[in-house]
DNA sequence: CGAGCTACCTTAGCGCCGATAAGGGCTTAG
DNA sequence: CTAAGCCCTTATCGGCGCTAAGGTAGCTCG
């Protein structure tokens, strides 16, 4: 009915049944997402997956590697500044961990490897080009990273238990909070593109204010 | 050995095994905290807590709530000005995720109820007597908030799985990431105090840019 | 006073989970 | 032709969230 043709059932390995764990991901979440379902799907019983991988959370990260590798760092442009370039970064690493379902829960379970380090090292060079000392590139990039994790983190969190009653329905509390209904109303959900294009901007103006601060010292 | 003294076994609400559950988290952590552990530390069989809770999700959504209005809002300060008065909120904010192990975790993974709205209004009202529209208070806070959400995330996710090598131990890949290197070497852990007051510092000074933005635009 | 109702807990058990133990067939090296 | 080892199988373990069904203490009301 599935998987192989045969009954040798498949040809394994760590990076194939990675792939397919991602794509199954998107059907059943992060919390249906079990050893049992994804051996099925590779058409194979479950403790064979414990001959590639040591437990489940060696597959999550895994997992989590293949999904942030996949998107390679985007050096920044010729005609593009540093602001420019690090507000792309920051929307294309959205996108990343909004283009798995439960993403940014996923990325966020797991530990940087060393090709998460090598990827680092590439966007810190830019910043460091542009006047940075290298922590200081390294704590905008993670406080950047932070941000954009738990945006989307909230993100995924709404879509998989969407809200009973926000203040902007009649009835329910909105009498008792008038300012946050105000908010809501006048700039709409704290989801939006734009909530989010407004705390990249932030991170990026404080990156501006930091470096101003760090010249105007060093003169 | 544990819990009531008689066969009658307990009087139970929902607050209080919300309370024991979060001392309870302490011990074990959020992968560890089981209905039945729950019930055990109560005096209890696990199903009785189905009495209380209809499910282990609306357990933990408790936790959270209890967690977080357990340190209530607290308003400026006569002479604190409102980026003293947002910093300050900020690392009250990182503390209490941090006082509980799997804290933010746990936070992270519940949406927020009326009890927390009714909070962020309390919240709202100095950014926007400061200058701000309730929108962008609104996204100023929420921001903040993702930010120290995923800093602690990872705070706490390292604690739990310990990094095997950075690349500052002299093997690994030191060569590959010389200015990773460098930026450790001069700025400490990504997780330190100073790399988490520096994502702060950009926060807020990106609010000051968004105010002194609008002020010029609407002269 | 006693019948019945409700609140709160019990025991029993279902279907699922991650993980381990032990073994068997295919492929390859000597 | 045999030995090694890779990669999968079947069988099973302990534990999970949760449901079903039943019992008991205490209150209410005729």
């Amino acid at each position: 009915m599935e998987g192989r043709t045969g009954s040798r059932p498949a040809g394994l390995d760590r990076a194939s049944v990675a792939a397919t764990a991602l794509a199954l991901l998107d059907e059943v979440g992060l919390d249906g997402l079990t050893v049992r379902r994804l051996a099925a799907e590779l058409g194979v019983q479950s403790p064979a997956l414990y001959w590639h991988f040591r437990n489940k959370q060696e597959l999550l990260d895994l997992m989590a590697q293949e999904l942030q590798v996949a998107m390679r760092t985007s050096s920044p442009r010729d005609d593009e500044s540093w602001p420019q370039w690090t507000a792309r970064r920051a929307r294309e690493r959205r996108q990343l961990l909004l283009s798995r379902r439960d993403g940014a829960r996923l990325v966020a379970g797991t530990r940087p490897g060393p090709a998460i380090a090598r990827q680092a090292e590439a966007e810190l060079q830019p910043l460091v080009s542009a006047g940075f000392t290298p922590a200081q590139a390294l704590r905008s990039i993670t406080a950047i990273g932070h941000y954009v994790t738990g945006f989307v983190m909230e993100e995924q969190s709404a879509r998989r238990r969407p809200q009973p009653d926000l203040p902007t329905s009649p009835g329910s509390a909105i009498q008792n909070t008038p300012t946050l209904a105000a908010a809501i109303r006048e700039g709409g959900p704290p989801e939006s593109n734009e909530a989010f294009e407004q705390g990249v901007a932030m991170l990026i103006d404080g990156m501006q204010a930091l470096l101003q601060r760090t010249a105007s010292r060093q003169h």
